[in-house]
DNA sequence: GCCACTTGGTAACTTTTCGTTACCTTTGCG
DNA sequence: CGCAAAGGTAACGAAAAGTTACCAAGTGGC
């Protein structure tokens, strides 16, 4: 156990890996991120992402708000409000996924379109 | 299927999660670039990739490949030889990768360790 | 009053992906 | 001969993801 931490310590790729390496945690940070308000509420993200299933969305959520990247506001109403935004850890990690996406505009044309959509 | 393709279009960073949003691809470009040589053959990276299975790195590099991220070179020898190595193209992300390492180097304290290790 | 609809989920079940083990080929070493 | 090395693939079980159904407590229409 002692030697799995130290390598993850020795390599923070494979954090980033683990905290948001999943198909859905990027996409989460990205879509609160682009929102004007820097606000959403659940099923405003679903619509959103709406190819993300109902669980699958609930539990990227959990798990990011776990760690620390994504706040989750509950309001005691009726019918219930819960309401998500990027933490300042989360935000500070938008740079780097931006850079990202620029690379992904720049080289598009690269790579064969069928490969994208499996 | 035409809207897919105008949804992924119009969404670069879903281009990204299709092409590395898995588990390993990230972790095989950085252990590529990582390397002194630029060059690694498969069993070299199965070392340094302890905790990926041999079919998922077999995979992972297919998949790599397919979307011009690595070159793969076979000799005809016996044994085999079969070096992989980044393409141009999977040279050019690896800046943005670079800044989601030093993202994690510098957030690392923010989160709990055993978050990290699942 | 009654039915339909909304929100933010969870439980149960199915399908897809992942990981483990075994096996293949050809050659060199002892 | 018998084993090891290279770079895989095939088959099978386990884990993760996707699908569907359902919940509570209202609100609006009729």
């Amino acid at each position: 156990m002692a030697d799995i931490k130290a390598a993850y310590l020795a390599c923070p790729i494979r954090q980033v890996i683990s905290r948001f390496g999943d198909k859905w945690s990027l996409l989460v940070l990205y879509t609160l991120n682009e929102s004007d308000t820097g606000v959403m509420r659940f099923n405003e993200l679903r619509r959103q992402m709406s190819d993300c299933s109902q669980k699958m969305l609930s539990q990227t959520l959990k798990n990011l708000e776990q760690n620390n990247l994504v706040h989750r506001e509950v309001y005691p109403e009726v019918p219930p409000r819960v309401e998500y935004s990027l933490t300042p850890i989360g935000k500070s990690l938008m740079p780097s996924i931006t850079a990202l996406i620029a690379w992904a505009k720049e080289h598009f044309d690269d790579v064969v379109i069928h490969q994208i959509i499996i």
